[in-house]
DNA sequence: ACAGCGATGCTAGCGGTGCTAGGGTTGCTG
DNA sequence: CAGCAACCCTAGCACCGCTAGCATCGCTGT
């Protein structure tokens, strides 16, 4: 019995080393460095080690991309909480928003571009994701109008999450960033 | 001389045939299946040849990328050449812009979402991609007020490429498509 | 206390990737 | 016709994600 749950202890330990190695390395040397041979040297186990936890390469990114989710959810919480007026509120978030992305592009990755199988349907992640999808639908709500929120919100996100990935692959200079971001919040305000 | 002529020709053919064998490839089965293996096999030659036209695998898809800019550009000008009044008009470039993406998905991911050491600043691409922004430019000019139309039509563009990337993985779905792009097209009009 | 057994984690290897070194063969040139 | 240069292929490198099979370790029932 005691020894069991030790084992269980031990099991959940590394299983949380090697979600920790992931993020590490990737938030370092970017996701091409993260390679299940890195990892398990980096938790000194071999490698079929990582199968007995996840089932493939996969599934550690998607178990990274999770813990964004409630980064991201409690980034924007907190950029919406603070704000002086509703007006405010969107840019505020606007801006919580991308410099989550730009301060941990590999975990912006994992969550948003790379991952695809994600488990959308199950655990914490609809619950995380929805915290964070909550408050941009709060922050736009008054400038909904006759529109519908969930289509108001959904364009707003799609937005930022453009502005952020044309950035960062180059299309869009980073130095006009804010004068982009101004325009969208605008458009998104009132 | 006729003969280095001729030479120079054939080259110039397989080059041809090494881009659109990488373009149907990746049209038919994903990026994932142009590998430098099968395409070498689809043009009949051996792996090194692809290596003498092009610096690697990179560059292969970047040239397919350029042809995709092109099309890109004709198919935003033709849509808002056809468009009856300026307030259409965002809306007709709107829609063919998600329809371009959603029906060439391969070229659209090597267009902006995969290739990132596009040759931006040189040859046809900044033409070609000069040309497409330049007809979102011209579409969302009424509506830009005081602000900067170069902020405006990038805001812009980055709407229309977070819905397509986000629907495009999941994220949105695909059903509300029509809503959200008559959100964006709100907010870029009037 | 000990034999047996089940869980655990290792070594080794498979089929695949992008890319390259080296050598033949081919065909133009003097 | 000899020599040479361009061309292209075979073979292989180092790496990838992933897995089969075995050895070892530690708990369990007698």
């Amino acid at each position: 019995m005691s020894t069991q749950s030790r084992r269980e202890r031990e099991r959940a330990e590394r299983e949380r080393a090697i979600v920790a190695a992931a993020r590490d390395l990737a938030l370092t040397e970017g996701w091409d460095a993260v390679t299940t041979r890195r990892l398990a040297a980096e938790i000194e186990y071999s490698q079929p080690v990582l199968y007995s936890h996840f089932k493939g390469k996969d599934a550690i990114m998607a178990a990274v991309a999770v813990e964004g989710f409630g980064e991201l959810a409690t980034a924007l919480a907190s950029a919406r909480a603070s704000a002086a007026d509703p007006r405010q509120a969107v840019a505020d978030v606007a801006a919580a928003y991308t410099t989550f992305a730009e301060q941990r592009p590999a975990l912006y990755d994992a969550m948003f571009t790379l991952a695809v199988d994600l488990p959308f349907a199950s655990q914490g992640v609809p619950t995380d994701l929805a915290r964070g999808f909550a408050e941009l639908a709060e922050a736009v709500r008054p400038a909904a109008g006759d529109d519908d929120l969930e289509a108001v919100t959904e364009t707003f996100w799609s937005g930022l999450h453009g502005l952020v990935t044309l950035m960062r692959s180059g299309r869009l200079r980073r130095t006009d960033h804010d004068r982009r971001l101004a325009v969208l919040v605008a458009r998104f305000s009132r």
